[in-house]
DNA sequence: CGCGCCTGAATGAAACTTCAACGAGGAAAT
DNA sequence: ATTTCCTCGTTGAAGTTTCATTCAGGCGCG
């Protein structure tokens, strides 16, 4: 039996409906990011995606399918994204900050994507809904995570993981909901460090505190070399430079 | 020239086209809270208002005007709900508390309309999306109003306001937004303390701690008389009694 | 030739908006 | 006082447009 995971094609050629779906996806969350899913038209993504009307209906069974597909993606890449990032790093604070930190260098990425997710998830329907909403729970796990091993070391005092996560997670998504205000009073590397003032710090113990200091400092070295560290799209320059650094 | 904020009658008894406005509103607010504002339709919302469809192009040019009145209508909730629920109160720490609760408050009751908000904001007409943004603007300065009255009574230490305001409000907000996954694990009440552990108490003095014991206690004091104070529907209870309280 | 992929105009439903007509109530005219 | 008329609020079916979806037919390749 067809689930609600499923998005059945018509196409029989596996490598092909992966091609046209992504294709077609890419035009859509374009599309909807910009006009909204309602407002935009089948005819607008198939010219967007450089295809015809009729095609769509042999990757996507109805428009519900393409929006399920569209916001997936946007969850996909939180949820692989984020975990690649902490990959070799050991120390808990500096996992907890760089989990944090590429959280909200992925919504600026995708920021129009992101305000999509809030606006149209419940234009889904329901049993596809909820795949979305556990994809989301799945990520809020991984900062869950990074604070419980925090608290766990002895790294952070006793505190409420669970209802912290979600601050942090509601902070990083505040970058695209409220992009329209922070972005005339903040750069991104601005807002996420007052993030980590706000809502890391406080709680941090004395060992804490050194490990923090320690992150800044390996920040400012991995940044240092570029005269426009702070500016312009320092989100792409500063993960291939934590890749190379990591690997 | 009819600008952005109005809305334009052919009716002309100014206290009918109230009425009959208030009478549409709360019906379209309703509708579009449950099934968005594109899948609402001008009929569903004649016929949950009692009115004939033709009616209501009496009171509004089109469906534009709807959505704007149905969301201006929650905006100015929040801006005239919070100051009157602090009104008469002076300590700078019991006001600050005081506002967040109320916003909370405020949030639950309006938690699907709040919803609305952030999915409808961008269908509106560019000139009115803005209107509404100077709205949501207005209610976070009195928050920031707030925070700077600790800081400055030496009952806060200092921090950016501005940032903190807007971790209030989207912890406000966010009892709507991640309703689906807080509810589970929280009641209103606790969601609230947990917020007020979390985002305020943090960065009190020691004679802003000394402030909070007391709003505690106070608060306690209200609802002490309730064998219900902690569950159910307390918001409106607390609300009542707050206010014969300072009246 | 047949199969799989693709096209884009046609279709049909849905829903915003309009409009012709109704009724009540008051004012003017007889 | 009664009748007529007119205005204002109201109705709900009709008009018009806008799409999602389909389908009859191309094109290329094995």
């Amino acid at each position: 039996m067809a689930s609600a995971g499923d998005v059945q094609a018509l196409v029989t050629d596996p490598k092909l409906v992966e091609e046209r779906r992504g294709q077609i996806v890419r035009a859509a969350v374009k599309l909807f990011s910009e006009d909204g899913y309602y407002t935009t038209t089948i005819q607008q993504i198939a010219r967007q995606a450089g295809i015809s009307t009729g095609l769509i209906y042999q990757y996507f069974r109805d428009k519900d399918d393409i929006l399920f597909l569209s916001l997936k993606m946007v969850l996909d890449t939180y949820e692989h994204e984020i975990p690649s990032q902490l990959d070799g790093l050991t120390d808990p604070v500096e996992r907890l900050c760089v989990s944090v930190w590429a959280y909200c260098h992925i919504v600026d990425r995708l920021r129009e994507a992101t305000v999509l997710a809030y606006r149209s998830t419940k234009s889904l329907r329901a049993d596809r809904r909820i795949l979305i909403k556990d994809a989301e729970t799945r990520t809020n796990r991984l900062i869950e995570k990074c604070l419980k091993a925090c608290v766990d070391g002895g790294y952070m005092r006793e505190i409420n993981e669970y209802m912290l996560s979600y601050q942090l997670v509601m902070f990083a998504h505040s970058w695209a909901l409220k992009h329209w205000v922070l972005s005339e009073h903040y750069s991104l590397e601005r807002y996420v460090g007052e993030g980590v003032t706000l809502l890391i710090e406080p709680f941090l113990t004395a060992k804490g505190r050194r490990g923090l200091a320690g992150v800044a400092l390996r920040k400012r070295a991995f940044t240092s070399d570029s005269p426009f560290g702070d500016e312009a799209k320092p989100a792409a320059a500063l993960m291939r430079r934590r890749k190379r650094a990591t690997a």
